[in-house]
DNA sequence: AGCACGCCGACT
DNA sequence: GTCGGCGTGCTC
């Protein structure tokens, strides 16, 4: 009998692959096991084994697999199940789960290699220039990669002289395939077993007199292994004994020094561990009581606990009572909350058996936290992560905690699977039979909603953790300030003297300003031209700290002008203003403090976050400006003012969302204010001071604001109430994308009738040299949702079908919120 | 997505 | 005449 398997390949196609194995192939291999296969004409590419059978295929010649990579499954049945969810209902292929799923060491892929063909003598007059220079290179080197030759050439495309090479028989190609993770070794040593007796010990020492640097390392390694009666390693010796590496090599070759490897993890915790959890308030006790109680009848529960209720406590007893039940543990987290501040926090409770997962690890640290969760360690018994988490091979998962549950962040937005990590969570802990807590002081929209429908569970934690009172909060009307000349800049005389009073009582100030850069708009005072992006339309942003004009969707890049690019006057002005305005104008008004910012600009390096970060706690700055960085679940004991310099351009965002999210982030930033004893206070200001949503934020009103939101999302048919999937036309030539948005617009209506919003163009028409139209397909609750995605994938075929359509690039986005 | 094949304009 | 642009089609 044929064996076959079919196979999951990281491309992003519909179907899997079949390819032919023999019989002992078939007995070893299980699915989800890593097998490298040739694809295409000259690829090998990493696949996952999806389904072992004997069905030859029909219509094709199955290829041989190349080789199998693993012993043992990486990846568990329950996990490619979810897998298959997400890529129905996010509307994917398996390959693009795959390539988000695993950690990009696991998916190796081919590299072509390039080496000088020795059997024949080269006549180097028949060679080009270009040609030779690769020649000549291959006398130094062995092999070159192609990714070498293009450097070597300084083109991008170097397969078609490749290829002439070939033909002239001067190079030959193979397909290699490299492991890219390799387990970390430490080299230790010891002294070899022909010392191991007092005589013979004695005689080495005495040899040795004459060489007091040898001598004294063995004397250091004495007293190194008597110490710490572990290992010693290499390291630790060549620093203890003030030795350099030479000394101990000549010790290794006299083979009186004997140097072994063992592999160690690169994420190890090393501190005290096991410090006790936390005694709860009376409140916190009674949340954790009814999270507990509302476990028995749901599998999801919503925590709705103001900010700085002390929701992680609670958390943590959670987390205290599923690991001692042997479970695995799960905490999401947006990825910019994922601070040193909580992971410490979380190692001192639980040690080592805290493992964190997100996108700054290196892919090596990232295979050990995977190889730790498939092998149930109990290194990685709490995995504390951002939304890839949710791919980790969990075996024996008992609880999901996500926390700052509304975060936009969860939801992925650019490459395939667009997956939502809090629902897709919800969904695998419904696989694994285990339980989902919500965390959020704003709850989203959706999960209060669930909430409400009795879907989930609800807790409400209102008091505040010492119960420190809620910040004292004002709406400052800068129109009525305009009026009456009492703005110095972007600042209200309330905010000055606020920020006057606190400094003064020595407690810190921050200042939320929801755009970076200096300002938005530049514009020409004499003939009102205002630089452009070339790529994309939008005005370039003025970035005074480099004095740069910036684009901030393609990241294109030029000099901040003199005088105006049209007309030639030097009267340029700046429109609008963002957190380097913001910073500037804070450092003249209080020129005795310090001042820092805190945006995507300043935070870019590994550290940078963390930097600025320490800085403020350690009280090395006074005021810091910043975006909704600011927002994600810091604990600043001493801040006491926060600013909101201005709340309207939040609210007025093109986007059914935009109130909600004002809403929230304007409560989230508030919460940062009077986290200990005194009381914090938060001026807003703004030119609506009567708009709903800020009064409802100044009596930190949830019910209302939902109350409010849901009606008008009932009125207009927006999600929580509908459901949607928005799909997104991309193309180079404006009319081309006109043309196929308003034949798929129509098909879609066909189907859908007033269901279906657009095409319209985003506010952003052009992005990248893109041009972009979005439709919308809103789909009531009642309307089954997979009879709706396979009406859109049948359209979404015929387009395709259309050849001149075929270059149009198509995004389909279920909610896409 | 890659990658090859194949057909048209702008250079030596 | 060749080089290289990108439209088209296929991948077990």
């Amino acid at each position: 009998m044929s064996h076959f398997i079919d196979v999951i390949i990281p491309v992003p196609l519909q179907r899997l692959f079949t390819y032919s194995i023999t019989a002992a192939e078939a007995d070893f291999l299980k699915i989800g096991m890593r097998v490298s296969v040739p694809f295409g004409k000259s690829k090998i590419y990493t696949g996952i084994v999806f389904k072992i059978h004997n069905e030859a295929p029909g219509v094709y010649e199955a290829k041989d697999i190349h080789q199998i990579l693993d012993d043992t499954p990486i990846i568990n049945e329950t996990q490619l199940q979810l897998w298959q969810w997400i890529a129905s209902y996010y509307l994917c292929t398996l390959g693009d789960v795959m390539r988000a799923a695993l950690p990009s060491a696991f998916i190796l892929e081919s590299e072509t290699i390039v080496s000088k063909n020795s059997q024949k003598d080269i006549d180097e007059s028949v060679l080009k220039d270009d040609e030779f220079l690769v020649y000549d290179a291959l006398q130094f080197q062995s092999s070159l990669k192609v990714h070498d030759i293009s450097n070597i050439l300084g083109v991008k495309n170097a397969l078609p002289i490749i290829k002439r090479l070939i033909e002239k028989e001067v190079i030959s190609v193979e397909e290699e395939v490299y492991e890219k993770y390799k387990p970390k070794l430490v080299r230790y040593v010891r002294l070899h077993n022909s010392y191991a007796s007092e005589v013979e010990l004695h005689q080495l020492l005495d040899d040795l007199s004459r060489a007091p640097k040898q001598h004294k390392v063995i004397m250091t390694l004495f007293s190194l292994s008597a110490t710490s009666k572990k290992p010693v390693k290499v390291t630790d010796l060549t620093k203890a004994s003030e030795a350099s590496s030479s000394i101990i090599k000549a010790l290794i070759d006299k083979g009186v020094l004997e140097e072994y490897y063992i592999q160690i993890d690169r994420v190890t915790y090393e501190g005290d561990e096991n410090e006790a959890t936390k005694r709860l308030n009376v409140h916190q006790e009674n949340a954790l009581k009814e999270i507990k109680e509302n476990f028995l009848k749901h599998s999801v529960v919503l925590l709705h606990g103001v900010t700085s209720s002390g929701k992680t406590e609670v958390y943590v007893k959670l987390i205290e009572a599923a690991i001692s039940r042997g479970e695995q543990v799960l905490y999401l987290l947006p990825e910019i909350a994922l601070t040193t501040q909580l992971i410490i926090r979380l190692q001192n409770y639980f040690g080592e058996q805290v493992s964190v997962y997100h996108s700054k690890y290196t892919v090596h640290e990232r295979v050990e936290v995977w190889n730790n969760v498939l092998n149930n360690s109990h290194k990685a018994q709490v995995v504390l992560g951002a939304r890839s988490s949710i791919f980790l091979p969990f075996n024996n998962l008992g609880l999901i905690i996500i926390d700052e549950e509304h975060e936009q962040s969860f939801k992925q937005f650019d490459p395939a699977p667009r997956y939502h990590a809090r629902d897709t969570a919800v969904v695998l802990a419904h696989m694994y039979q285990s339980k989902t807590l919500l965390g959020s002081a704003t709850p989203s929209l959706e999960s209060y909603f669930n909430a409400q429908q009795n879907k989930y569970g609800l807790v409400e934690l209102n008091t505040r953790y010492n119960n420190v009172i809620m910040p004292d909060m004002e709406l400052v009307d800068i129109k009525d300030k305009l009026k009456r000349k009492r703005m110095k800049g972007h600042f209200s005389d309330r905010l000055i003297e606020e920020m006057t009073e606190t400094l003064s009582e020595g407690y810190q100030v921050i200042l939320f300003q929801n755009r970076r850069g200096y300002s938005p708009i530049v514009e020409c005072n004499t003939c009102g031209h205002s630089p452009q992006c070339p790529n994309c339309d939008v005005s370039l942003t003025y970035h005074q700290y480099r004095n740069q004009l910036r684009c901030h969707y393609c990241g294109y890049i030029m000099a901040m002008q003199d005088n105006c690019l049209a007309c030639g006057s030097p009267e340029l002005d700046s429109k609008g203003f963002g957190t380097e305005q913001i910073e500037l104008e804070v450092k003249s008004l209080f020129p005795d403090y310090n001042v820092a910012r805190m945006d995507l600009d300043t935070t870019r390096g590994k550290y940078g976050y963390e930097k600025i970060i320490t800085a403020l706690e350690q009280q090395e700055i006074d005021i810091l400006v910043g975006t909704q960085m600011l927002t994600k679940g810091l604990d600043f004991r001493n801040v006491k003012l926060v600013g909101v310099m201005n709340a309207d351009n939040m609210l007025n965002f093109p986007d059914f969302r935009a109130h909600e999210r004002s809403f929230q982030l304007i409560l989230q930033v508030a919460g940062r204010a009077g986290r200990t004893d005194v009381r914090g206070k938060v001026l807003i200001q703004t030119y609506n001071p009567h708009h709903n949503i800020l009064q409802q934020v100044s009596t930190n009103d949830y019910m209302s604001m939902y109350m409010e939101q849901m009606d008008e999302r009932y009125n207009f048919k927006y999600p929580p109430v509908y459901k949607q999937i928005k799909i997104t036309l991309k193309h180079k030539d404006y009319q081309k994308t006109e043309q196929a948005s308003i034949w798929y617009g129509k098909s879609l209506r066909h189907v859908f009738g007033d269901y279906v919003l657009g095409p319209e163009s985003p506010p952003v028409a052009r992005i990248r040299n893109q041009y972009h139209k979005n439709l919308l397909v809103k789909i009531p609750k009642k309307q089954s949702l997979a009879k709706t995605k396979e009406a859109i994938i049948k359209i979404n075929n015929s387009f395709f079908s259309i050849k001149d359509f075929r270059s149009v690039r198509v995004v389909l986005n279920v909610d896409n919120f």
